[in-house]
DNA sequence: AAATCAAACAGAAACGTTTCGGTCTCTGAG
DNA sequence: CTCAGAGACCGAAACGTTTCTGTTTGATTT
C-alpha cells in the first residue's frame, strides 16, 4: 500500500479552513471552538502529525541538542545526560550524542558534524582546557554550555561543581583523622578539575600547617590502569603514607585493585576515599568513603539554561556551582601512629 | 552582525552556473573540472554549508537514527551505544539517544517522539517481551532493529547474544568443579534473555543428569538491591549451596556486597560467576569469573545492519547471534566435598 | 439596524534543497 | 568541417511548514 502522510494542505482541504488557521492551530493561536472541533477530527480521521523536519527549515531550528563527551561509557557523564535528556525531551528537544573518545580531533569534528545538523545548542564537557572548537558554532548565535571544565578565553554558560571544596573536604577529614602522609591520585595537569582538586587539596594542607610534599602526588590519566599503577608508585616512595585520596572513579577502582595485589588492606593499613559511584562504593568491602557528585541535577541544570535561552530567549550568561557531597563509608579510620 | 548562511542560490550566482549543477556537485554528480574548481572556491569564500533540514525535507530522510533503551545509565547500554554512534557518525547519520527508564510507557513515547522527530531508523533494546509500539515505526517503511532480546510477534532485524549457550558453559564449568548445589540469580521471568539464561542453566544440569531444586533459583529485578538480597535469601534456603551464578552486572555487583555482608568468603566458601563489566570483576578481590558479553561488536552490528537498509535498500531480514566469553578470574574453586 | 473594531481567517510567498524535463555543449567519427 | 550523441547543464516545481499582508466575521455599541 503507497501512502503518503497527511499535510496540513490535507487538513486545511477536508476543514474548509486556510492554511494559516491550522497553523495558528498548532502554534496555540486563538481559532474558534468549532473550527477547532474540525480540526481535531480531521486530524484524527487523516492520522495527522505536523512534520518537523519542515517546520524546522521553516523556523531555523531543530528542536534538537548537541551533546560531546569524552566518553559515554563512564557513569559521571552518562549520568548527566540522563538527566539532562530527561528534561529536554519533555519540552520536544532531541539529544545526539557524540563520544570523542577523549580525543581533541575527534571532538572537533563532533562539534562540526553537530553544527551541520543545525542543532540549537551544543552541550559540551572539554577534552582539556584550551580549545575553540565551539567559537564558530557560538558566532552563530546558538547557546553553548560547558559541564564540569572550563575553556580558557570562552564566554558561556557552563555547569560546575565545587571541586575545590570538594578536595580540600575530603583531605580535611584525613587531615583530622591525623593523618600527615596523604597520597593524592590526581587526574592530568592540563584538566580544569584536576587542576581545581589539587587547589583544594594544597588549601587543607594549608590550613593545618603542614607542607606538601611533592612525592605524595600522583598524576594519572582517569583509567583504571592509571590508578593501580599510582598505588604501586605512591606506596614505594612514601613507606610513611597512611592515607590516600583518588580523585576519579575509574581510578579509584584502580587504586581499590592496587592495594589489594599489594596486599594492603583497606583501612587497616591504610585509609582510602575515593569519588564518584556510589554503587561501586557499598559494593567494596569495607563501603568505601567518596565524594559523591550531583549528576543528575547537572543534567537537569544544563536542560534548564538550555532551555531558558531558547524558549525564553535568554541572553545573560550564567555559571553555576553545584557542591558535591561526602557518603560516609568505612574505608578511612584514625591514624594508629597517633593513637594507640 | 546580522548574518544568514550562504545558500545554494549564493553558489549558483557566483559561479554562473544553476542549481541544478550545484547540488549534481554535492550529491557525486558528475562537474566538468573547471566548474568544480568554481564551486569550491565559492563554498570555501562563502563558508556554504548544505543545509540538512532542507534537504531532509525534499528527500524525507533526516539521517538521523533514534535509539530506545532501558537504562542509559547502565555499561551494558553505554557501551553498545559507543559502538553503533561511533560508526554510524562517520557514515553521516546522528544518533538521538531515548532512555525510558524501564518502563513500557515511557518507552512507548519515546517511540513515538522518535516518530515525530522523522527518525530513518529506531534501535530499540525492549523492556519486556511483547508491546506492539513500534509497528506503527515500521508500517511507514522504515527499519528496526532489536538489541539483545526479542518480542513476540514482531518481525524485525534483531542483534542477539546467545545467552542459552552462554549460561550453560557458566553452569557447566561450576558442575565440573564438582558443585552440587548452584543457585541462580536471574532476571524477571518475562524477559526474552533471562529466559534464555534459565534455559542454559537447566540444559548444563540435565546433560549431567543432575536434577535441579527450584529453591536454587531467584528471580531478581536487575538492581544491586535484588543481587543482594538474592545471595541473603539462597543462602538462607540453601545451606548446602557452593556456587553461584549471577546474571548482569548490577546484581553481580549485590551478589558481591551480599556475599560480604553475609561473611561469606569468596571462593572458599562460595565459588562466583558473574556477568558483563569486566572493569568490576579485575576490581574485586579475588578477581571474579565472569561472562562477558561483546558489547561493542553488537553496536557496530547494529550499524551495519541499519545502514545495510538505510543506503543499500536491503530489505531481507537478519537475526545476528553473537557469542559470548568467559574471563577466567579466581572466584571459582573445585569443591572442597569432593576433592579435600 | 447600522457602525465599529478586534479577532479570526485566507492566500501567497518563502525557507533551501532535490528532481524532472528539456536544452546546450563538448567530443570524436565520418 | 559537420553532425550525432552523450554528457553536462539549466530552471521550475515541489517538499510541508510559517508568516506576512490583507480580508472577513461577528460581537458590541449606538
Amino acid at each position: 500500500m503507497i501512502f503518503t502522510a497527511a499535510t496540513m494542505k490535507d487538513i486545511a482541504k477536508r476543514t474548509g479552513l486556510g492554511l494559516a488557521t491550522i497553523s495558528s492551530y498548532f502554534n496555540g493561536g486563538n481559532v474558534r471552538e468549532k473550527n477547532r472541533i474540525k480540526i481535531e477530527e480531521a486530524i484524527e480521521e487523516l492520522h495527522y502529525e505536523v512534520n518537523e523536519v519542515a517546520r524546522g527549515l521553516k523556523t531555523n531550528a531543530t528542536k534538537t541538542i548537541g551533546v560531546v563527551i569524552p566518553e559515554l561509557n563512564n557513569v559521571f557523564c552518562s549520568e548527566i545526560i540522563t538527566g539532562m535528556e530527561d528534561i529536554l525531551r519533555s519540552h520536544g528537544y532531541a539529544t545526539i550524542i557524540c563520544d570523542c573518545r577523549t580525543d581533541r580531533t575527534l571532538e572537533k569534528e563532533a562539534v562540526d558534524f553537530l553544527t551541520r545538523k543545525r542543532v540549537d545548542g551544543i552541550v559540551n564537557m572539554p577534552v582539556d582546557i584550551t580549545g575553540s572548537h565551539l567559537t564558530e558554532f557560538q558566532d552563530k548565535g546558538r547557546p553553548v554550555v560547558l559541564i564540569d571544565r572550563k575553556i580558557q578565553g570562552m564566554e558561556c554558560d557552563s555547569v560546575l561543581v565545587d571541586n575545590q571544596k570538594a578536595a580540600h573536604d575530603a583531605v580535611e577529614l584525613l587531615l583530622k583523622n591525623g593523618h600527615r602522609n596523604i597520597g593524592i591520585v590526581c587526574g592530568p595537569r592540563d584538566v580544569f578539575t584536576a587542576r581545581e582538586r589539587m587547589k583544594g587539596y594544597y588549601a587543607a594542607h594549608e590550613e593545618t600547617g603542614i607542607a606538601v610534599r611533592e612525592s605524595l602526588i600522583y598524576h594519572g590519566d582517569y583509567t583504571i590502569q592509571s590508578g593501580a599503577r599510582a598505588l604501586e608508585t605512591l606506596v614505594d616512595r612514601n613507606k610513611d603514607m597512611t592515607a590516600v585520596f583518588v580523585t576519579n572513579y575509574e581510578m579509584t577502582m584502580g587504586a581499590v585493585i592496587g592495594l589489594n595485589e599489594l596486599g594492603i588492606s583497606i583501612p587497616g593499613q591504610m585509609s582510602v576515599i575515593g569519588f564518584d559511584n556510589l554503587q561501586f562504593a557499598r559494593a567494596c568491602s569495607p563501603k568505601l568513603t567518596i565524594v559523591s557528585q550531583p549528576t543528575q541535577e547537572i543534567g537537569r541544570e544544563v536542560a534548564r539554561i538550555l532551555l531558558k535561552h531558547l524558549e525564553d530567549g535568554e541572553t545573560a550568561i550564567t555559571t553555576e556551582k553545584l557542591q558535591t557531597e561526602m557518603i560516609m563509608g568505612r574505608s578511612v579510620v584514625k591514624y594508629g601512629g597517633i593513637y594507640e
